[in-house]
RNA sequence: GGCUUUGUGGCCGAGUGGCUAGGCAGAGGUCUGCAAAACCUUGUACAGCGGUUCGAAUCCGCUCGAAGCCUCCA
């Protein structure tokens, strides 16, 4: 097994990654609320946990990977006071919640499996774990722990600090200095304590997503569908929780409280956040305007844009930089990144169909195997020192300098010899496409090629070369298609 | 204002006490019908100012710049 170490939040450090009912590991990550289009930084996070899904899985773990899909519960604007975000759309397009709910989690679905990313083993949504969420908020009434307020539920900060709770450990907030920072701020209302949050919220009568519960209709905060979706699925401790930067604070801190005081101990070994993309130096967010849909990116279809990005492309472009530090988007970086790919790329084609022949006339030198494993480590050295995807990538353009020398014939195999060309081609083939998730894209429309292809058809058939006619004619049969002689014209067509 | 980061060559982006990151672009070369690709060679970078050290881009301090969180956000 490697030695992976990642860096805990908690801890502000990086750890030795060790699980606690190995070889399992339990993973959790904040999904997307589903009340709009998922954009580029929000693949950027998704991307980053797919690394380490993948990295786990390559190294011999076997990983339990939940991945939540908020469909309730989120609410627009400042604090607990706004709009449900979900509701609202669904008011606004004249749909059901769950149209909305269904829309934009296809559409989350179609993004994640056009830039290759594996899906989670659990994908659990808040509407689906009603009965769970009521009853962590029952348990924590019990404790003391939260207290009922006008039919809404909320979370007693105070109480669980003075039972030893540590609310701001993880995102490094002093609970005086927050108090103090938000006991100017009025509109307290419900809430005993501004910083006190929603385990549960009464519905008001316009509210249309609603639930029974002990405290009447109403619906789940925002906070507690994580805690509940990953006690159940995962347990009481569990190894991995990541998610965004942003998420950091109140979202996680609130997730720690709301379990450590349901269920006595902290829910999670590594905290692991990523951190944001940048357009021009402003974080990438909806509210900015300055965001990208992936599809706008795939078309080219964006003011900000020169040209079209494909998936690989901008999957190569985010595996370029450490998923810790921000990642600033720009056509030019963007551009470096198509090329780079595109190198990458055709070392996988060319790796793939070549075998290893031996000749006796040449004499084996070790130089290159030794440069091969010396990359292939290095690989591993940058994955186990918290995913350092850029050092992969670097070990990865050292190994496409032999592939390519062997495909010019500037290196022979006998040379490099058949150890080392097995290693070559297996490990290059399985680091990018399995750990790194960098597949090949070939063009999905062959329009252009056929249509040169027939081309040389017409030509050959006027000089009644009818060798090389059926020769063409045999390629688009071995495609299932059919070269057609029209009366003006030649065209191709499917083969009935 | 508080907390947390960050400032690397033309661009992107790793590294982090002494040893080549890598990619893109640029220059020279090999190859080549032309071209492209590929390969080889080529970059005296680490915001500024002090300090610690035999030695710092890397540690410490200050200054300046940038970002994130503190309110929904991946």
């Amino acid at each position: 097994m490697q030695a992976l170490k990642i860096y805990n939040t908690l801890s502000r450090e990086k750890e030795l990654f060790e699980p606690l009912n190995a070889p399992h590991v339990g993973m959790y990550v904040c999904g997307p609320t589903v009340y709009n289009y998922v954009h580029l930084g929000n693949l950027r996070t998704f991307t980053s946990f797919d690394i380490l899904y993948r990295y786990l899985n390559h190294i011999g773990y076997k990983v339990r990977y939940v991945r939540n899909i908020t469909d309730v519960g989120h609410l627009v604007g400042d604090g607990d006071e706004g709009e449900d975000k979900i509701g609202k759309m669904a008011k606004l397009e004249k749909l059901e919640p769950m149209e909305i709910v269904y829309r934009y989690t296809n559409d989350f679905h179609n993004v994640l499996r056009t830039f290759n990313l594996l899906p989670p083993s659990i994908e659990p949504t808040a509407t689906g774990h009603i009965v769970e969420q009521i009853e962590t908020t029952q348990i924590l009434l019990q404790k003391g722990l939260a207290y009922e307020s006008n039919g809404s539920v909320y979370f007693d900060i105070e109480a669980y600090n003075k039972q030893g709770g540590d609310y701001g450990k993880l995102s490094g907030r002093i609970l005086d200095d927050l108090l103090t920072e938000t006991r100017d701020l009025d509109g307290v209302g419900e809430k005993r304590n501004p910083l006190d949050f929603a385990l549960w919220k009464k519905a008001s009568p316009e509210h249309i997503m609603r639930w029974p519960s002990p405290w009447g209709n109403g619906f789940p905060g925002w906070h507690l569908e994580c805690t509940c979706m990953s006690h159940k699925y995962l347990g009481a401790q569990f190894d991995i929780h990541g998610g965004g930067m942003d998420l950091k604070f109140p979202h996680h801190e609130c997730e720690i409280a709301q379990a450590k005081g349901a269920y006595d101990q902290a829910p999670v070994k590594y905290w692991m956040h990523t951190n944001m993309l940048t357009v021009n130096g402003q974080k990438m967010s909806k509210s900015l305007g300055n965001s990208f849909l992936p599809s706008e990116l795939i078309a080219g279809s964006h003011p900000l844009l020169d040209q079209a990005y494909s998936p690989m492309t901008v999957r190569f472009f985010m595996l370029q930089s450490q998923y810790r530090s921000t990642l600033d988007f720009s056509n030019d970086a963007l551009k470096a990144a198509q090329k780079g790919y595109k190198r990458l790329a055709n070392g996988l084609k060319i790796i793939r169909k070549m075998e290893f022949v031996s000749d006796e006339t040449l004499a084996f030198d070790d130089k290159h195997l030794i440069e091969i494993n010396q990359a292939i480590q290095g690989f591993y050295d940058g994955m186990n020192d918290d995913l350092n995807t850029a050092i992969g990538i670097a070990q990865l353009f050292n190994l496409l300098k032999k592939i390519n020398q062997l495909y010019t014939g500037q290196l022979s195999l006998a040379i490099l010899g058949k150890e080392g060309f097995e290693k070559l081609k297996s490990n290059y083939i399985t680091l990018m496409e399995d750990v790194l998730g960098l597949k090949e894209e070939k063009p999905a429309d062959w329009e252009a090629l056929s249509k040169g292809l027939l081309s040389l058809y017409k030509d050959f058939k006027f000089h009644k070369n009818y060798e090389k006619v059926d020769e063409i004619r045999t390629y688009f049969k071995e495609m299932g298609l059919l070269v057609k002689d029209l009366k003006n014209t030649t065209d191709w067509g499917y083969e009935e």
